[in-house]
DNA sequence: GACCAGGCACATC
DNA sequence: GATGTGCATGGT
């Protein structure tokens, strides 16, 4: 058997970055209304999104159930797509209250796969959206895939350039013991080395992964 | 000013 | 089934 490619790049990424702490979030709700804020967006952004609903004590479930979307877009607008996401945002929190009355104890009792077809069932919530919230928020686990992901994964030819998500998934989870904290860290140093190194259209020089096959191809 | 950022749904072919 | 498009602010 070749050894682990996956879990020898793993190793290297802990090595130069050090542990990243993820998800930035001081409570599960949080974390599951960051998910759907960061959709094609700067975290920074989404940060100060999030200030704007604490100052004005709306991140809670209660206050995004009843708050008015046109209310709740004005307070995210630093996000981004601050229309849309509203919307979605509203779409979760009427899923969390119809199923499980806003609460995260009955939440928490479901399982993973049942869980996640729930999630991918509301409109605003993809692939990428509902495998964060089930582990950065309910520590299920899932391997939580981006473009991030995508393109390191292509310019280093652990898969052939355009997979599709189940199939970046799988190429990780197939390879990595099913280990929430590996997935929590391995994903958030993927995010790491693609801020830093592996951009859209940047060379890679001083990649930490460059002793390994690479190819660049501006299309990841 | 161009480009990018921790996507997703929907239209059209 | 694949491909294209709208959504939008803020940092580099």
């Amino acid at each position: 058997m070749q050894n682990n490619k996956i879990m020898e790049i793993y190793q290297l990424l802990l090595d130069r970055f050090g542990q990243q702490h993820w998800w930035p979030g001081e409570s599960e709700f949080e974390i599951m209304v960051g998910a759907i804020l960061t959709q094609n967006t700067n975290w920074g952004n989404v940060e100060k999104a999030i200030n704007n609903l604490k100052n004005a004590n709306r991140l809670s479930p209660e206050s995004l159930l009843k708050i008015q979307t046109a209310e709740l877009a004005e307070l995210i607008k630093p996000a981004g797509y601050y229309n849309i996401k509203a919307k979605r945002l509203k779409n979760f929190i009427n899923w969390f209250f119809g199923q499980y009355n806003g609460k995260l104890e009955y939440l928490e009792r479901v399982g993973t796969d049942t869980l996640r077809e729930e999630l991918l069932s509301i409109k605003g919530v993809g692939a990428e959206t509902a495998d964060s919230i089930l582990l950065y928020a309910l520590a299920r686990n899932v391997f939580v895939v981006d473009t991030y992901t995508a393109r390191i994964a292509a310019r280093h030819q652990l898969i052939e350039p355009g997979a599709d998500y189940e199939e970046l998934q799988y190429l990780f989870e197939s390879r990595l013991s099913s280990d929430t904290k590996l997935f929590n860290e391995y994903h958030a140093l993927l995010v790491k080395l693609g801020k830093d190194y592996c951009k859209p259209k940047a060379r890679c020089s001083n990649c930490p992964l460059k002793h390994l096959p690479y190819k660049l191809t501006f299309e990841y």
